[in-house]
DNA sequence: ACAAACCCTGAAGTCACTACAGGGTCAACC
DNA sequence: GGTTGACCCTGTAGTGACTTCAGGGTTTGT
């Protein structure tokens, strides 16, 4: 099958599909000796798949290679593919912690407003640029957001 | 002062306010004529210390725009200020959940591992593996997670 | 015969930084 | 006065997992 065919089974664009190739998480497919298109096989759709299932996960590509490796050598004991599962979930644990304590403080912030003032007397802006001494109490200045909330 | 004094005093990196310049969230600060070095004063400070405020909160840098430029107007009804704080609060909320929705799908995945045994026979591997039939139920392919578990 | 839909490559953009490379300047001490 | 180390400057490239674009060629359907 062609890119596009390949793409349309795996419910992924077709230049994803190209990116994960120049990655090396997919194999090289035969290319028509003609037109130059790529064209695969059922093995790589299921690998595809794998490799979608673990980023719907949200896996990174290094925790997706390192269980592709896993799968490649088939040990007689699959404990390296629960590890790396288990650390995954362990990431998630984490960040959804930090979502919790800034959900916390974004509340807090939102409940000082007191809708209708003028800018001047928001609650929000005076947390927001209150004066250094009650630092590190309401908003610490040093947390790093890994993941980031953001973009779609 | 000079960069690394302000830098200082709002706990972040140096090239942090530089590129918050470029970025235009700073205002420029004057030059010393003889070595090109720049010198801030205590607005520039405040500033600086609202964006790091904003930054430990998650907002983004529009979002962050969006704030000060609501300030400078210094309207009447703050309502725009706890808008954007109120719809940022949203955008973490939807993705506490999406992540608590992951955490469920891999706690589900190392429970079928059955640790010790062949990779062949690994639950995970099989439910990772497992034919698109059964698609959709335990690891829906579309979904997006827009702002990744990892990075630090 | 022509248009729409598909395929190709390679480069640049996303976000909020971080990390160089390759310089110039300043303060303190010997 | 020389030197060491901390500071400052600009500009570019790297991060991750894509997405978008420019600028082509090919196939398929009517």
């Amino acid at each position: 099958m062609k890119i596009g065919e390949l793409a349309r089974q795996a419910n992924c664009p077709v230049e994803t599909v190209r990116y994960y190739e120049k990655e090396g998480l997919l194999h090289l497919p035969l290319r028509d000796s003609v037109n130059n298109y790529r064209h695969y096989d059922s093995s790589h759709l299921e690998r595809l798949l794998f490799i979608r299932r673990c980023r719907a996960l949200d896996m990174t590509h290094d925790e997706i290679r390192g269980l592709l490796q896993a799968l490649s050598r088939n040990d007689e004991d699959c404990r390296q593919i629960d590890d790396i599962v288990n650390e995954h979930l362990h990431h998630v644990q984490q960040r959804i912690q930090e979502l919790l304590a800034l959900e916390h403080q974004l509340k807090t912030l939102s409940d000082h407003c007191g809708s209708g003032r003028p800018v001047s007397e928001c609650g929000i802006v005076h947390t927001l640029t209150r004066p250094r001494e009650s630092e590190e109490t309401l908003i610490p200045l040093n947390q790093e957001h890994p993941g980031g909330v953001h973009r779609h």
